[in-house]
DNA sequence: CGAAAAGTTGACGTGGCGTCACGAATGACT
DNA sequence: AGTCATTCGTGACGCCACGTCAACTTTTCG
């Protein structure tokens, strides 16, 4: 009924090439994390589909591009979140703890997404920096100055103040999805204090970037 | 000369197995920073030397695994270098400065280390941890346990401080090769400055992990 | 010197890659 | 409803990288 109406609306044609795209994308999901993302093959993920081998070409490019949809994907469901607990945020430090415990609490939750990188061979790590997830580097660097340009925030550069926030989220990311002794919670208070503390130290700058 | 000297006192064998091993080692780093991580396929390392297809599985079992190699070599370099600041230094601020200083230094001079992990198709990112690396931050993290009990850090998460530092000096380290106006040294008062203001303020915690 | 051990070589079977000619499904138009 | 053009799924194909292995060459040792 409700697959008569939206072919309806969107055409046939429209519909199954949704479909399509999503299935593959389904199918990678659970490859990449089956395999991890080094071992499988663009083979792989049409295998884990009922569609033929050429198929697959008509919607992505290599592996590569369909890790970048996941990806995608994911930071479309963080992004808004960590941007709404910014602007949510009354001072700096509700958002420097927004942000963490967001984000942490995300990692915690959202094992299947962290577990595909980590699923590797041996230690080999792949970090793949979307637009999307450019994006929200890009937002959180804008937000920053914003804090700088009220004051909130002594003049430094936002840039590398963006960096050493990102740097350490995905950081102790990795130790939180390792340590069962660490909670989100804990791993926010600890990365909260540290920048706290620290953002009053940090050396003058005129303008950022 | 020194080379038959060599050879009587080790023997040809193991003579040639030395030298092919570094043959390629060597050729695999000129093609990684050629085509990238990602693109380099085992036939492009071999066909870069003079031996023979098989020969490579003589040596390494996968271009993972010639890469593994390469990272060591580069974190043997590096390591000592960050445990001699450490232990020179006469009181945290000289740990922390030290580290992070020599770490960008390196990263600014040794480009082409680094540069392998950036010429990648897109925005994708390779790290794989070798034993050496790992060791590196593992030294880290008992150095920073030292401190802690030692009275000169407050008593908190090593592990979470350990891997802060990693994420931030890895983080920053990206920008510091794609920015041309940050310098090593602005990047490592930044860094510094950070920690030093931030661990006064960070969780109390009775043992690490 | 001669035989055994160690190591090198490149051809080979396997399988993934991306393409393309074909045919089926769709939708536009009458 | 029927015709036609367009879009898209299909899978066989040529190409190349992979890892192996039997034959060959070099080194070692008695």
């Amino acid at each position: 009924m409700s697959i008569e109406l939206e072919a309806r609306a969107r055409g046939k044609r429209e519909e199954t090439k949704a479909s399509n795209r999503q299935a593959i994308i389904d199918a990678a999901r659970i490859v990449f994390a089956e395999l991890g993302y080094g071992a499988t093959t663009v083979r792989d993920i049409i295998r884990a589909t009922e569609l033929a081998s050429g198929t697959f070409y008509n919607y992505f490019k290599s592996k590569e591009e369909v890790f970048q949809a996941l990806q995608d994907e994911t930071a479309l469901r963080v992004r808004p979140r960590l941007r709404a607990e910014r602007i949510r945020a009354r001072n700096f430090e509700e958002f420097v703890s927004g942000s963490f415990r967001t984000f942490f609490d995300f990692v915690k939750n959202d094992h299947t997404t962290f577990a595909t990188m980590r699923r590797n061979p041996d230690m080999q790590r792949v970090r793949i920096d979307t637009p999307e997830v450019i994006a929200g580097f890009d937002e959180l660097r804008a937000d920053l100055e914003l804090a700088i340009a009220n004051g909130v925030v002594p003049a430094t550069d936002a840039d590398l103040l963006m960096a050493s926030m990102v740097g350490v989220a995905f950081e102790v990311a990795n130790h939180l999805v390792l340590r069962s002794d660490l909670s989100a919670e804990d791993a926010a208070k600890f990365a909260t204090a540290l920048f706290m503390g620290g953002v009053q130290a940090l050396p003058k700058k005129a303008a950022s970037r």
